[in-house]
DNA sequence: CGTACCCTTGATTAATCTCAAACGTAGTGG
DNA sequence: CCACTACGTTTGAGATTAATCAAGGGTACG
């Protein structure tokens, strides 16, 4: 896949083209969400071809990867990293309405204009397409839309369950149906269980469960004092699962 | 299209088969919501097909279409009355997710499993296929399948739109947000803009908006009494829209 | 070393929930 | 026809949760 840089080498907004054809399929092969992505749908030589349709691009912390109103230039697949979707309210409140991890596809709407807007909460890359190329590889590609619609009903579930979340449960409920749903993602990437990262601020999260920030420390604080978490740097470890999952109330 | 009631004539259950293929075509085409639902992606001649997959069903208030984690026998594509969706927690607090209303597709996912329930807030008259017989010609319609993505899309933003209302709004936001966001979907259904017909009782509404009864019922008297809306039988009339609109907070 | 930012903790306030009761309306049966 | 019941809605008083306001502590970075 071709890659671009946006952060690094010469510059502060430099791109760097760099693989040819050949080195491209070895990074698709190689790819961490090869299986879990839009990709998972295509043969390996359709990916080929797709991959020719992309950029792999770089961005650091804070970048913005999708403006809320602005027309929708690219759309993306995330490899690495975390990014946060949010709207803002005129007041400036702010939903985050969801966190994408690697594997995540940005831009399932296909739509002209952004409904939310993205950034990175830490340094990424992505798979990046120009949205009218992807719109017409994906007008001959069946199976690639099939693909789309999985992921995009699969995202509405999340958002139902979210929905549960913000209007029926507790803050301590939110704290805890928050960690373990990041538990469950993250081991769909790598294997660690106990351990769950988490490189947004509190503010974020309180952003994501409708919360406060002072709200969701308090509650971090109260899993911590209670045994059932240990809070560590940039994320907590679970101490006993089965109180958090309890904690829940599903 | 077959027309089966499942409440009315003989017996509580009945099942009666109506319609032969000429009379289908006539209700087709005589469909109030034909331009809005899924069908309006089909030319004519794939409708009366189409058509001839789903039987037309009556059910009375209250009555179920959709359980939640049980196996996804139908999809409906609801044609008249309201349907409110919900989830449940295991201690019965529920979140409605949605209503669907006239010319909605229920079970855009098409998933095995049904992910929510989802019963009649008052009479509803639907299309309804089997889900196989729904997936099998899916298969082999693209066009289908690209309008099931936009609705998809569509539902994943008012689902976005529903996380800024449940995590970022006050009350009297709640309330009037809901107002107007069910005066602008009646709108696309019949002309009627400054009366909002709500069968859904006021418990539904608290249950969608993340409130309890008792909260809504203030904030609606705090409407009328701001002289905002009049309370009617069923539904508001609006009296200041303007004033409505600035007080959700956009 | 200082500044900025994030996180935590405490005290107080305010919004919403809970509990309780009265009201209205629709449907039922005497 | 009216009384009675059932159910949904409204209103009030008090309790509770989470927000707000305020301050201190830790860490990273220049």
């Amino acid at each position: 896949m071709a890659r671009v840089s946006a952060h690094d080498g010469d510059g502060p907004h430099s791109l760097r083209v760099g693989c040819s054809h050949a080195t491209c399929e070895t990074i698709c092969a190689d790819c961490p969400v090869r299986g879990l992505a839009v990709c998972s749908a295509l043969e390996p030589e359709e990916l080929d071809e797709f991959s020719r349709l992309s950029q792999t691009v770089h961005l650091p912390g804070k970048a913005t990867l999708i403006a809320q109103d602005e027309e929708a230039e690219y759309i993306f697949n995330l490899t690495a990293g975390v990014v946060r979707l949010y709207r803002l309210l005129s007041d400036g409140r702010r939903q985050i309405v969801g966190f994408a991890l690697p594997g995540d596809f940005l831009g399932l709407a296909m739509t002209k204009r952004n409904t939310f807007s993205a950034d990175a909460v830490a340094p990424v890359a992505a798979c990046r397409f120009p949205r009218e190329v992807f719109a017409r590889y994906l007008a001959e590609k069946p199976h690639l839309l099939r693909r789309l619609h999985e992921l995009s009903t699969h995202e509405l579930t999340l958002a139902q369950d979210q929905m549960v979340l913000l209007g029926r449960r507790t803050a301590e409920e939110k704290v805890a149906a928050f960690l373990i749903a990041f538990r469950d993602r993250w081991s769909r990437i790598n294997q660690a269980h106990l351990h769950i990262p988490l490189p947004m601020s509190r503010q974020d999260i309180g952003d994501f469960l409708g919360l406060t920030v002072e709200t969701v420390s308090r509650m971090m604080t109260k899993l911590a004092r209670d045994k059932v978490i240990v809070i560590v740097p940039d994320g907590v470890r679970i101490l006993d699962e089965k109180k958090l999952e309890s904690l829940c109330a599903g």
